[in-house]
DNA sequence: CTGAAAGCGCTTACAG
DNA sequence: CTGAAAGCGCTTACAG
């Protein structure tokens, strides 16, 4: 059942049932109403491929990100989709993981269906293979990185500026009167970098230590929290205070704090990134950098979406993060 | 640029284009070389689009859920879409919330869409109004559903035997000596329903009691957890074994038992469902029903491919849970 | 092995 | 207000 069946069945064109379906002016009441029944008879849903084909546009923008499990990912891909949705546009989601090849297949098959636009969520995406990867297949459509820092005419970077929840909690600790931090890199991308920058800046300027001590890298997650706090043990490194890695990594270094008889904030202060459940639900509760994922989401969809309209988006935007005073801290 | 510009560089007909582009055969060697010279020259993109009008499938499937910020639900979303992309389909994603109109509205869209078929991850979907949507619109498209119980030809269900897991946990109290249970039903669902009437079965076999105190109704969340233990605590009720509600729930419960003093296991054992990471991190850890998230995603990955690709699927499969077992019980 | 032609199901000027 | 016709970018018999 198509167009034709339609037009036939209400003795019309096949022109009038498009500008009936698509609730375009010009049509006489009396045929409107006789294509509406026959529509509605039929349950009649019209084919988003033929039109795409014509008007050149999808309503479909890929989202990819590195893997839609972790939590933080989850929140942004979740917002991202809401949001869209209310503007008519699907999302195709895509989980690259960390292979090159991977990611540029993705963006590959993004570009075969003709995708208006591209998501790419988490600072792992800004590298050059990623900005090479857009340029042969992605350079006709707007590109919105979340943490990114391509330079293009079509990729829009918004990013929260995690430098700047780091120098919060630096702030905050060293009010506290900690003064031996520690931190955690639990990611290794420019943002990651950027964190650590901000972070000895700061020690710089109370005049605190910043020594092969002050960084301990991993990657994120609990067990490799946990590890973290053995490996400082082992190393007999003297700390009062913890920032710069995720929640979930916070989480294990607190616990095994917490095994090893230390007290936490008397002892050792941890303070988190993403704000997310799992500082909620930490024992003592975790002091967190929240990052605002929804404002994120919603950020990088309407950057989208104006972009596809023909509005003016700027190529860069920075969204400050706020310090949540709980317990660890 | 399209096909034809590719074909008059390459100084062949479209035909012979398409040929090379799809791989097939009958085609001089000479004349492929120049086709894919061109091809690659141009980083040619060809158009998904324009090939599934013509071939009718679209190699894009819907997956729906209530909401992917759920861990459990990022996880079968997640590989669902790790799955299909080896078989090269994509997942264009939907959240839809518990309401009806929405789900009603995403159905649609993935109809016109021409989605080659949809998944539908939880139990919330398993209802008459999503039966007669899917017959209204997706009636000519498989249709998996996870945890569903809805009968039709087009319509193939995976589920979580979520029953028996309730059956292993209790069987596991029981024989570690707990006598009075609770069942905390945090979801509302054909699938909570069984679970509640196999709990209330259990009990009666081994002559326990079964009473207006044995269950308690509430949402998931921690939050919820926490507002269960001290209502139950309220209402004075004595129970030593909690069984049935997700973990992140059974979290919370455990939470504000050991808040009011309550040693776990030995005052209260606590079983969870889904063996997440909130029963990996809890305190002590939690005994949890493993769901198989994985075992499900692909399952239900696997059963829609084998059906667009015409093989036999069996109307309705279950899989077994297993309890793993840590400190909590 | 090769290409001309029809067709997938729509939208969009265009002429009336 | 209305419809015939062209075209979007492909694939697929079909004839040679």
């Amino acid at each position: 059942m198509n167009i034709y069946d339609i037009a036939k069945e209400a003795g019309v064109s096949i022109s009038t049932v498009s500008r009936v379906m698509n609730d375009r002016p010009n049509v006489a009441t009396e045929k409107r109403e006789r294509v509406l029944a026959v529509l509605k008879k039929h349950d009649y849903v019209p084919s988003a491929i033929a039109k795409s084909l014509v008007v050149k546009s999808t309503n479909t923008v890929g989202v990819v990100t590195l893997d839609v499990r972790h939590i933080h990912y989850a929140k942004i891909a979740y917002t991202i989709e809401q949001e869209l949705s209310t503007k008519d546009y699907n999302v195709i989601l895509c989980n690259t993981g960390s292979d090159k090849r991977e990611q540029e297949k993705y963006l590959r098959v993004l570009a075969e269906k003709q995708v208006d636009g591209v998501i790419m969520v988490g600072s792992i995406f800004s590298s050059t293979h990623t900005a090479e990867t857009v340029d042969r297949f992605l350079s006709h459509v707007p590109v919105i990185m979340h943490n990114g820092n391509l330079k293009r005419d079509n990729i829009y970077n918004i990013s929260s500026n995690d430098s700047y929840g780091v120098e919060l909690s630096v702030d905050y600790l060293v009010r506290r009167g900690y003064r031996q931090l520690v931190f955690v890199q639990d990611q290794e991308t420019w943002v990651a970098n950027a964190k650590l920058k901000a972070f000895r800046t700061k020690l710089e300027h109370y005049g605190l230590p910043f020594t092969g001590e002050s960084v301990v890298k991993t990657e994120n997650g609990l067990e490799n929290g946990r590890a973290v706090a053995r490996a400082l043990a082992d190393r007999g490194v003297n700390y009062d205070g913890v920032v710069g890695c995720e929640d979930i990594t916070a989480l294990g270094i607190m616990k095994e704090l917490r095994a090893s008889g230390k007290r936490i904030p008397q002892d050792v202060a941890v303070i988190g990134f993403n704000n997310s459940i799992f500082s909620e639900l930490s024992e003592p509760s975790m002091t967190s950098v929240d990052n605002k994922t929804e404002t994120i989401g919603i950020g990088l969809s309407r950057a989208l979406v104006d972009v596809l309209q023909g509005r003016d988006v700027p190529h860069e935007a920075s969204i400050f993060p706020e310090l949540i005073i709980r317990e660890s801290a």
